[in-house]
DNA sequence: TAATTTCCGACAAATCCAGTCGGAATACTA
DNA sequence: TAGTATTCCGACTGGATTTGTCGGAAATTA
C-alpha cells in the first residue's frame, strides 16, 4: 500500500526538482505539492534524514534536493517513507523476517508467492528514478499544450 | 500488504484441498491450519460468502472446498479478503477511485507509476490459482522426504 | 432429546495513519 | 541589536483498520 506521506513525499520531490536549485520555503512547497503544511513538515524531515533533501533556516532559506532527479531510485524512496515493498515481512530483501507462527520458513508456499510479488514490484520501483516521474510529468504537459 | 487474514485464508483453503472432499470441523480446520479458532470463523464466513468454501452445520459437518483448486484463482482471493492489488485506488482496475485531491488523474505520474506496479501483481498472482499452492508444499515434502 | 457444529453480530484491544500544535533554534536583514 | 522568516522537534490527537474474542441462536445428526 501506498500512503498518503509517501504520495505526498513523490509530489513534494517533484516539485522540488522542478523549482531548480533555489531553496523552497515549506509554505509554498505545500501548497504548490498540495500537501497539508504541518504533515508536510513530518515528511520533509523524514526526507532529510533519508538524504533526500536539505534545508536551510531563516529568511531566504526553504528546502532543496540534496542529489540530482536520477539518483533518487523510487524503489529506495518508498521504502525510505513506506516500509519494505513486500507484502509481507519473510518476503522482504531488505528487511527480512520469519512469521512468528511460521515453522519453516524455507518450505512455506505463501513465502514463495509472496517473494514472485515483492520482486515483480521491485523490479518496476527499482528501475525507475525521480527522473522518469519528471518527464512524465513534462511529457504530459507538452501534449496538452 | 498481505493481512493475516490473507495469509490465515489461504493456509485454510489449502489444507481444506489437502484434506479432500469430507467436511473439515473448524476447530480441526484451525488447529491444521494454525489460525485462531475464533478469527477463522470470521474469516470463513468471507470465504464463504465469496464462493470459495461451502459449509454444513451439525455432527459430520464442517468447511469444504466450493470450488476446485485449479479453479481459485489468488488474485481473486487476496482482492475478496484485502481489497484491490493495488497499491493506491487510482491505480486499481477493478476497484478505480480518483484520489480526492487530484486535479487531473490522467496526468497523474503518481497514478502511471503506479498502474505499473499493480500490473506487476496482479501479472503474478492472477496466472497463480490454489493448485500451484498445493503443487509447490508438496514438491517441497518431496524433496525433504 | 442430546451432542455437535455452523452461523451471526456485537464488542474490544492494539496498532497504524494522517495530521495538528506549540514552541525552540537558527539565520538573515536592517 | 531587534525583528522577522524560516526550519526543527517532539508531543499529542482523532479516526480507521487490524486482529481478534465472546455469547448465544440455529441447524443437523445420532
Amino acid at each position: 500500500m501506498l500512503t498518503m506521506k509517501a504520495k505526498y513525499a513523490l509530489r513534494a520531490l517533484t516539485t522540488l526538482a522542478r523549482h531548480g536549485h533555489a531553496p523552497l520555503p515549506a509554505h509554498q512547497l505545500a501548497a504548490q505539492a498540495r500537501v497539508p503544511e504541518s504533515f508536510l513538515e513530518v515528511i520533509l524531515a523524514e526526507l532529510r534524514r533519508a538524504g533526500y533533501v536539505s534545508s536551510k533556516r531563516g529568511l531566504q532559506g526553504g528546502h532543496q534536493l540534496a542529489k540530482a532527479p536520477e539518483q533518487i531510485g523510487l524503489g529506495d524512496l518508498i521504502r525510505a517513507i513506506d516500509g519494505p515493498l513486500a507484502p509481507i515481512r519473510c518476503a522482504s530483501l531488505t528487511a527480512y523476517r520469519a512469521c512468528s507462527d511460521c515453522p519453516d520458513p524455507e518450505a512455506c508456499a505463501t513465502r514463495v508467492l509472496m517473494t514472485d510479488v515483492r520482486n515483480a514490484i521491485a523490479d518496476v520501483l527499482d528501475r525507475r528514478t525521480l527522473r522518469d516521474q519528471l518527464l512524465l510529468e513534462s511529457h504530459r504537459g507538452d501534449l496538452a499544450a
